[in-house]
DNA sequence: GTCTATAGCCGGATAGAC
DNA sequence: GTCTATCCGGCTATAGAC
């Protein structure tokens, strides 16, 4: 096996990810990369040309994985509602169980030039946005997808990146925080609105 | 009039404001608030102890004044569902309008230390918070108030947050970003979910 | 591939004159 | 209140030895 040394490179990724993610590319010094790795900052630059290109090879790495994770789940074959509750549950597991992944995408949302959203919308999301809007075209004909779309990934992820705020909150319990609960509320929502009446659909 | 000179204090909280909202707290040195003011970095200090109390200061500035108009709206004497009505549309409007106050309360979910947060909510947000809870427990006696208020929020913040991805987004469309046309998509998401069945309640 | 050493810049903050 | 001048620390990046 030849491959002993050239995994500093993903190491570098790995560790530069959490830490992007953690305290924003300003905030993180190629210094406090390089520590973290157990290198000096002079070999780093072996490895990639600058800061910006090391940022740009990371969050293409965290937000690849999971677009891919994603858009698996809607080309199963099951009924559009089946469908639509299975999505949420594996984005809500995502999402949660990555924060970096969360934390570097509400960055590029902040932060992220133009050239940067058009590259990350069409190479790493547009298939998953599309099948979801069609999905929810599927469940409601006369809808709007795209808003719709964007409805379902705002209600998942606003719980999580609000998390910080909301334990000060009035009437937040632990099960706020867990992915059981928080996809259920989102899809019993998406289903009858506020009026928790009729279905309990599984 | 005596006030000539001391609105200093106030042109330098508003241009902070603009400044840290659009690059992050970060990305903007005191030199550049004081250029963007129009007096020497040194002058600042006679105004703030340090950068982190200017920042400190325009946070409370920028979210206090939405925080007040909101919870005013959450005081109408109505039906509920009327209230409902009126608080969507307000918070898109407010939230749409001020894009520095978005953008800084943003970057406050992400890089917020606990110490703020807890000050936040307990002395900014919670009042409109609660009242909201309420109005939402009033239409769903069933429901989570502290989830439901957050889905909210959430269905509203997020389909401005998400803007400069979106246009490179399959499906979007110029009214996607207009008050009337989110309001009345997240006012109708939460009465009916995604069936656009029945009543068109205006 | 990784090191030491260092260049060169920009940042927050202070001293003291006016 | 605002200025000029300056200190000093941290930053990205490079040169060149091993």
């Amino acid at each position: 096996m030849h491959v002993i040394k050239e995994n500093t490179r993903q190491t570098i990724i790995d560790l530069s990810i959490k830490l992007f993610a953690r305290s924003g590319y300003a905030n993180v010094s190629v210094r406090d990369i390089a520590n973290a790795v157990g290198i000096k900052p002079a070999s780093l630059y072996y490895h990639f040309d600058n800061k910006q290109t090391l940022y740009l090879a990371s969050i293409k790495e965290s937000f690849s994985l999971k677009a891919s994770v994603l858009a698996e789940v809607l080309q199963m074959q099951a009924p559009a509602e089946i469908k639509l509750k299975h999505y949420i549950y594996k984005l809500t597991e995502l999402a949660s169980e990555d924060e970096s992944f969360r934390r570097l995408l509400q960055r590029e949302m902040l932060d992220g030039d133009e050239k940067r959203m058009q590259y990350l919308a069409e190479k790493v999301f547009q298939e998953q946005f599309n099948a979801l809007g069609m999905l929810v075209a599927e469940i409601d004909p006369d809808c709007d997808p795209h808003m719709s779309a964007i409805s379902i990934l705002s209600l998942v992820l606003y719980h999580l990146e609000t998390a910080p705020i909301r334990v000060f909150l009035k009437g937040h319990k632990k099960e706020h925080d867990q992915v059981d609960y928080i996809a259920r509320h989102v899809f019993k929502l998406l289903m009858n609105g506020l009026l928790q009446t009729s279905k309990d659909a599984l």
